[in-house]
DNA sequence: CGTTATATGGAGAACGTTCTACAAATCATC
DNA sequence: GATGATTTGTAGAACGTTCTCCATATAACG
């Protein structure tokens, strides 16, 4: 068998494509076509190829496939990692793709603009079958030039006019509605906004975003169309220090709404140690529903967005992309309130 | 010039190689070893070189590289990504590798043995440089069993006898000395641990070393050989059901170690819904230091173990590990005390 | 000038897949 | 049983790099 010799030959005792095929005595075509269950199989050949499979350990050189065709992996962008919020959204993400026989990579941008073009580009250079933006700092006339090469879907990023790339968010306008209906809802009339600060402008984020919802729902409760709405720096010790000018103003308002659970939990920390009561004297409503809001200590009322959920839609979308769409999809999903103590305090739960 | 004509022949429009050397008129050869600086490149070409490469925006691509040599990536595998300590170990990983050429592409495995092996393979797969493994939950065998085709460090995974790889650890035994030593000095004697439950009685996992050190400390304190150790369920809701019978126990002792800060912190929300004071009535240290035990509202006292510090060593030593070194180094870090008033209350935030 | 060393650039074979053409075999249909 | 349609399997050319030889060109030396 001179064609066996060949293999005889190797010195590296990597499983490929050809000692799978040279063992189940069929050709290196004949595995591939099993491999990606292409068309024209008969069930004597797949039967013999998945014993050899089997019997070898054969694993597919993720690298070799990536450069003809698919890869089967699907890269994930982050944006930061500390954020509770965007776990749950990894959870939905690797939910969906569990079952399937694709798998999930994460990048980590820390918010930094140029390792996020990186790390897209490197996703592509891997030649991933697809990607998912989690709220990307990136102007979407990039993102687009991005998804001339690769699918992408983009989650907390709001482009609905988008037509290259897909988005998948909660309706944050909407969510901030709610906040504001809810504070009305018990009476609250001084309400303010704490969002944020910095040069992120874009319309395409979700604070933006809030920020407009915010607005609107004030001023459909007769609230003025000037709503007040503070901004805090991203990063400590700015952060704290515009936090606890705010706790002392004489002219504090009754009831705030902050962007983030993030900030909404530091403001909380902050007045307990400035001797804010909170509800008596200052009523807060966070975003984003973390565990740590759930906490008995922290007890923060919050608008809840699943990332879980945003996770699973856009993994969806992603696949069906990679599977023929073109045509671009902007899904919104329903936010809802979740009460706690920071809002009204419950009588089951008073003071002990 | 007929070589030429082949380049314009090509209907996709990527860069590769071959583009940069038509443009720069040498050949492929020569622009793969300006890109790797290999030896025997005069300035003169590798100038005509990066000006091509500049003029047209050549990105190497990463599964064609890994196809032959370095990937320049490095994996690093998550056992979970909502525990708040592991996002810090990332953040010190990326610092490291952000001056490099080096990237991070994370996986996830959600504390399934499965997903576990799969990610690992498919990282191999993809002839990534390097594997970091953080908290892993298979066997030490196995995992020397994959360090033969990658170089791997494994972090929070005691396996000091390991030759096939590294490991970067804090001394946990040591960090539970410290939190005993702690509330013996604040003067409590009845001293319980409360550890995690279930089968994961690997050696090697940083709760078992835990409670060996908890056991030494009590015994040198004077106080039995039989140092009572809780165990608590991982999963809701048997898990707040275990704390809350721990939490009513008659006999319930004075102090208690929690071998992490995400069971301290449920403790003392319990703590507080069942009116018990803290640490009036019962002192609590965690461990790891996170970012929700900093917080004003939470102020439990913990075991710091800087994740981000053994992210950065296990980084350096990956590094080194990929560049030849071939004997296994196991480093160890120090922990420290992070007092709050979980463990005694402090003059300056008596509640407010 | 001839000989040998050294510096520089290039040809072309891997690497492990996918996938297009095509050949061979089998099946239908009249 | 001849013809065409369909099914099943194979050869072999990509894919975009790296890296091992080789072929020059230049320098050094007697």
């Amino acid at each position: 068998m001179p064609i066996d010799d060949k293999q005889t030959r190797q010195r590296n005792d990597r499983v490929t494509i050809r000692t799978v095929a040279a063992h189940a005595g069929v050709s290196v075509a004949a595995v591939s076509k099993v491999m990606r269950n292409a068309y024209g199989v008969s069930e004597a050949l797949r039967a013999k190829v998945t014993d050899a499979i089997d019997a070898l350990g054969y694993r597919p050189s993720r690298a070799a496939r990536g450069l003809r065709g698919r890869s089967f992996t699907i890269g994930v962008l982050l944006i930061d990692i500390r954020n509770p919020f965007l776990p749950e959204v990894i959870a939905g993400v690797n939910g969906v793709l569990a079952p399937s026989h694709y798998q999930a990579m994460i990048g980590v941008s820390d918010a930094r603009v140029q390792l996020e073009t990186s790390l897209i580009e490197s996703m592509i250079d891997y030649k991933m079958d697809g990607l998912i933006l989690v709220a990307p700092r990136l102007p979407a006339e990039i993102i687009a030039k991005f998804a001339v090469q690769i699918p992408i879907v983009a989650v907390g990023y709001h482009a609905a006019g988008a037509t290259a790339f897909d988005t998948v968010n909660a309706d944050d306008q909407r969510g901030a509605e709610i906040a504001v209906e809810a504070l009305l809802a018990c009476g609250y009339r001084d309400i303010e906004m704490l969002s944020l600060g910095e040069r992120e402008g874009h319309a395409v984020s979700v604070v933006r975003q809030r920020e407009i919802g915010f607005r609107r729902a004030m001023q459909r409760g007769g609230l003025g169309s000037s709503a007040p709405i503070g901004k805090i720096p991203i990063a400590s010790p700015k952060r704290e220090e515009a936090m606890r000018r705010f706790l002392s103003r004489k002219d504090r308002p009754r009831a705030v709404f902050c962007w983030s659970d993030l900030d909404a939990i530091t403001l909380l920390s902050l007045a307990r140690e400035m001797n804010v009561r909170v509800p008596e004297d200052l009523a807060v409503i966070g975003y984003d529903n973390s565990s740590t809001a759930a906490l008995g200590l922290v007890n923060l009322a919050s608008i809840d967005q699943s990332g879980r959920e945003l996770g699973q839609v856009a993994t969806r979308a992603l696949i069906s992309r990679i599977e023929g769409r073109s045509a671009a999809e902007h899904i919104f999903q329903i936010p809802s309130l979740v009460s706690r103590n920071s809002l009204v305090r419950s009588r089951d739960t008073e003071q002990g």
